[in-house]
RNA sequence: GGCGCCGUAGCCAAGUGGUAAGGCAGAGGUCUGCAAAACCUCCAUUCAGCGGUUCGAAUCCGCUCGGCGCCUCCA
């Protein structure tokens, strides 16, 4: 079997084949770093970071490039607001991003460019624009004549006709023809500005992608990738751009996530619905987020709400519990894991990321080495029995943490996972590590002196605080509870 | 107005022509002083509704109802 990848511009899976394999091209644009990241942003950046880890896994050699857009209206406006230069504004959100996007687990990207160090290359698109008549100078201005360019609309299935110029979009006078777009801007005061062949100025949204998806990958690539909400108009302009200047399409396999609702409708900024990353982590550990949104398709909606979330963590806190097992066990990496286990996997992958297959997979072969455990509990450790289900137990343990690590989970210690949540817990209900111990002490006390109600009181009180206890043959343990 | 997506159990969610994965919640059981965890068993004759195509449809087609997205910055 092999990969096949959803194509926006086809409108149908498609089989993937790279133009130079095993090498492959990914792009993906980033995020305009005006504000702080909400979970909106999370899903798309996590669900091309699995994109990434699977192609990696499936062998190719990728290059992944994911872009900052550090010039815009937006940023100039916030950075009037504040008082500061807007590369100032861009410095500080870049920061925000990477210190957010690092919580959650992600792998960096081969390259980071940023809008603001590629003018030249943008520049030379543009230009070549003017030359064969693409594109027209204006005041100061340039714009993509969209007429000139007969494919477009292909990737948003639109017609030119239909799109209600106009109605929506700003008449522009200066303008040849309402549909066209900017790729450079004259700069008003105060605004950054480049020198270009046509004055001061800088770059209009879409050209940047244009200049550093070739620079970095070549006239034609392999993926490009981003929000759905950019196929119209932003990946629409860049084809046409870059099409245009080069004479061929520049990339083969459009690949768009769906969005993160609330109550299911989108989250966005202007109907004031969205969570940041950083205020759900407070709350949620971030591996539980990434497990959240690997729930479901990523084409599909994804409704965000707390109960979501929690289910999450509880299946995290499943497999670590496991996973601690096999630490026991002396698991160490991957080497060991069970083909067939491998396999079914790349099958559910291979159809267009099923992530949320993938982990039903995962959590089907959870239970069968959880049952495993059990029974192995009750043999004789010398045993042939013991022995042959321990190789099969090591072998499954394995399997998981190979596999979810392609998901990028499982990827902390056990212990760590676990006692970094109790932590979070204990500072939440205000008790120190050594309170809880003397109370947990206290109860062993009254279950000696067999005064069990004594001990299912002091029980209780914890479990009212969200402690669990759990009476086990190693001794008391205890655990978080969400309910 | 144009283009597009979705509607599967109490909740979340796969499956897109061969007879409903998985998780959460719930019920019963094993274990336990009792619990918890883990495990076992059960939990959609049915996939918004109505027609049609087919030997066969949740899956294809048409219509109806309901929800959402893009067409303006947006992951």
């Amino acid at each position: 079997m092999s990969l096949k990848i959803y194509n926006t511009l086809t409108g149908g899976k498609e089989v993937f084949a790279p133009i130079n394999p095993p090498k492959v091209g990914m792009y993906v644009c980033g995020v305009t770093v005006y504000d702080l990241c909400h979970i909106g942003h999370a899903r798309s950046t996590i669900v091309f970071d699995i994109i990434y880890r699977y192609l990696k896994f499936s062998g190719y050699d990728v290059t992944y490039v994911r872009n900052f857009t550090d010039v815009d209206d937006k940023i100039i406006n916030r950075a009037n607001e504040l008082g500061i230069k807007s590369s100032e504004v861009a410095a500080r959100y870049i920061d925000e991003f990477n210190t957010d996007m690092g919580a959650l687990g992600l792998a960096s990207p081969d390259v980071e460019p940023r809008a603001t160090g590629h003018i030249p290359e943008m520049l030379e698109i543009i230009e070549s624009l003017i030359e064969k008549g693409k594109a027209y100078e204006l005041n100061g201005s340039v714009y993509f004549s969209v007429r000139s360019f007969p494919e477009y609309g292909a990737l948003s299935k639109r017609n030119i006709d239909d799109l209600r110029s106009g109605a929506r979009v700003d008449v522009d006078d200066t303008k040849k023809d309402p549909l066209d777009f900017a790729l450079w801007k004259a700069s008003k005061p105060g605004e950054p500005e480049w020198e270009s062949p046509w004055g001061m100025g800088r770059p209009g949204w879409h050209i940047e992608c244009s200049a550093m998806g070739r620079k970095y990958l070549g006239v034609t690539f392999d993926i490009h990738g981003g929000g759905k909400d950019l196929v119209f108009p932003h990946h629409e302009n860049e084809i046409a751009q870059s099409h245009a200047s080069s004479g061929s399409a520049p990339v083969k396999v459009w690949v768009h996530n769906g969005f993160v609702n609330i109550n299911s409708e989108k989250m966005s900024k202007s109907l004031g619905n969205f969570s940041t990353i950083k205020d759900i982590l407070k709350q949620y550990h971030p591996e539980a987020v990434r497990y959240f949104l690997l729930t479901s398709h990523y084409r599909s909606p994804i409704d965000f709400s707390p109960q979501a979330i929690t289910d999450a963590h509880k299946n995290l806190a499943r497999f670590y519990d496991l996973l601690s097992t096999g630490m026991e066990l002396g698991v160490t990496d991957g080497s060991n894991a069970d083909p067939s286990m491998v396999e079914k996997f790349r099958e559910l992958m291979d159809d267009d990321f099923n992530t949320a297959t993938a982990l039903s997979l995962l959590l089907t072969e959870l239970k069968k080495m959880n049952h495993l455990r059990d029974d192995m509990a009750k043999m004789k450790k010398k045993s042939d029995d013991y022995k042959n289900s321990k190789e099969k137990l090591l072998a499954g343990i394995a399997s998981i943490k190979t596999l979810g690590g392609v998901l990028g989970l499982f990827g902390l210690e056990p212990g760590e996972f676990i006692e970094e949540f109790k932590s979070e817990k204990l500072k939440e209900i205000g008790m120190s590590a050594d309170q809880l111990d003397a109370t947990i002490k206290a109860r062993a006390e009254a279950r000696k002196e067999k005064d069990f109600k004594l001990a299912d009181t002091i029980r209780a009180g914890l479990d009212d605080k969200g402690i669990k206890l759990s009476d086990t043959p190693e001794g008391v343990k205890w655990s978080v509870s969400f309910d």
